[in-house]
DNA sequence: ATTGCTTCCTGAGCGC
DNA sequence: TGCGCTCAGGAAGCAA
């Protein structure tokens, strides 16, 4: 499951790969992958010029201005490749270059999306989100007036894109480990004190993660398929002890997994 | 305004 | 061996 550190790490990879390379052609190979997908304009996205992030989408510009916005959500994988040397199974889109080299978008699920839009053009999921975590202004003062009113465990709130962009639920379990917080707390009674003690774990485990390219736990994969490093950091996420050897206890908030040490994070 | 549930989707892992 | 069940989860859409 893609999160920051894993599409900044793809983000980084198709930085030394395809920019400035031209694109001959972007092929839907199972229906509703492309969104605002016009065949017109196929042949005429032109170079790719740059190549960015913001929270967990990836963002290329192209030379005839247009963008593609491509959100890889779980199992979502962009594989660059010279020559087809493997068979992927999931493929469900193409973008094939002038020089014969081409970006698979492979994905199990199928939830990935990419969306085309001209440079200029609003998009509404873009701009609902929140700051990016790893920038100055993400503090605990910004923090503070995001969670006044908000009874929603801590837990939750880390993973909503509106307030904070990019985390995933493997990284927030793992910043409030750190941070010595239960899962539980609700985000109106966190003092400043522990939101900047939030706030500094974020961008701590954020850059350790980014430096070790990712954490694969199933399908994540860089540009050159190949898997992150973090999962070996991982001290709370699937885990069965803590680092003091308490039992680590496995509960659903929000639908999803949250792993925490009832001792340690109160 | 905020919260919480459902949906999308497929493969892995499990018990029988 | 194979069946059916549960789980994994990001974000949108909708109901409360």
């Amino acid at each position: 499951m893609p999160e920051l550190p894993e599409v900044q790490t793809i983000v980084n990879g198709l930085n030394e790969k395809i920019l400035n390379k031209k694109i001959v052609s972007l092929n839907e190979v199972r229906e509703g992958t492309i969104q605002n997908f016009i065949d017109d304009i196929n042949p005429e996205l032109g170079i790719i010029v740059s190549i960015k992030r913001r929270g967990k989408y990836i963002i290329m510009e192209t030379s005839n201005n247009y963008k593609l916005i491509i959100h890889l959500r779980m199992t979502g994988k962009l594989i660059y490749e010279r020559l087809p040397e493997k068979m992927y199974s999931h493929v469900r889109a193409n973008l094939m270059f002038e020089d014969d080299t081409r970006l698979i978008f492979d994905d199990v699920r199928a939830f990935g999306k990419i969306q085309i839009y001209k440079k200029d053009d609003e998009v509404e999921s873009l701009e609902k989100l929140g700051l990016e975590p790893v920038s100055k202004d993400f503090n605990e003062k910004y923090l503070k007036r995001k969670f006044i009113n908000r009874k929603s465990p801590i837990k939750n709130l880390l993973l909503n894109q509106r307030i904070i962009a990019g985390l995933g639920n493997i990284y927030a379990n793992e910043i409030l480990y750190r941070a010595r917080i239960s899962p539980l707390k609700k985000g109106n009674e966190l003092s400043l004190k522990k939101l900047k003690t939030i706030v500094e774990k974020t961008k701590e485990v954020l850059e350790q993660a980014i430096k070790y390219n990712g954490t694969t736990i199933s399908d994540y994969r860089s540009v050159e398929d190949k898997t992150g490093e973090f999962q070996n950091f991982l001290k709370v996420y699937r885990k069965e002890y803590c680092e003091c050897g308490h039992q680590i206890k496995k509960i659903k908030q929000a639908g999803r997994s949250t792993y925490y040490c009832p001792v340690c994070q109160k």
